[in-house]
DNA sequence: TCTAATAGTTCAACAATCTCGAACAACTGA
DNA sequence: TCAGTTGTTCGAGATTGTTGAACTATTAGA
């Protein structure tokens, strides 16, 4: 299995961010990822096919959310956090207290 | 034609904005309304049909992100800037923000 | 070392969404 | 009333999303 393909800082775009979080299972993974640092594909026990979960990212490393390095049989997940800050400032913070927000309403 | 449907600021959700603000057409047209304050679709002047402007138009206002109404033969656009700032506090100020800063770099 | 189990990816098929031109509807002005 | 303007709706083809099955890579145990 080849490395993983991660988009220099410079080239990731806002529109693909957006997209990229733009998905509730996508959203929830980073928000757990805000939470735990580094986290397996597997860890996060959502119903959906694991090809899906697979797909979903890949869109979030091709977008530049999150950084993936191999550990044994596992992928561990981590978000780009400094390098997205540095790149579009307070955006990833707002999202994430959005998302807290949101979830205060249910 | 009937009246647009525009979603009550309770029922807006975080996925469904960043969605929204996820495709390089409609980024455009929401820093644009953050400019302009009102916009007619046709003021856009992106080289693509019409009737894909008026999808993603759609898609903005099914979000929650726009309010259109009618004036004459026009569709007038304006951002639902203070409901999406009392659900969503900073999230449109960091993307257009963000936005912004990316225009910087080229 | 062989085998089975675990963690994810890749593939192929089907479903859902996007983009477009054409047709349509609503309004304006002559 | 008739033509022009603005934007929506419709149907078709292209793109993207979702899934189970097959596959790769690694680890643990007999």
């Amino acid at each position: 299995m080849r490395l993983f393909y991660h988009p220099e800082i410079k080239k990731i775009s806002l529109a693909g961010v957006l997209y990229a979080l733009g998905d509730p299972v996508r959203l929830e993974i980073v928000q757990r990822l805000a939470e735990q640092a580094e986290l397996p594909c597997a860890a996060l026990c959502i119903p959906i096919a694991k090809s899906t979960l697979s797909h979903h990212f890949k869109i979030l490393r091709d977008a530049g959310v999150l950084h993936c390095r191999k550990e044994g049989t596992q992928h561990i997940n981590s978000l780009r956090r400094q390098e997205l800050d540095d790149r579009f400032p307070g955006l990833l913070d707002a999202v994430l207290k959005s998302a807290a927000n949101e979830a205060l309403d249910r």
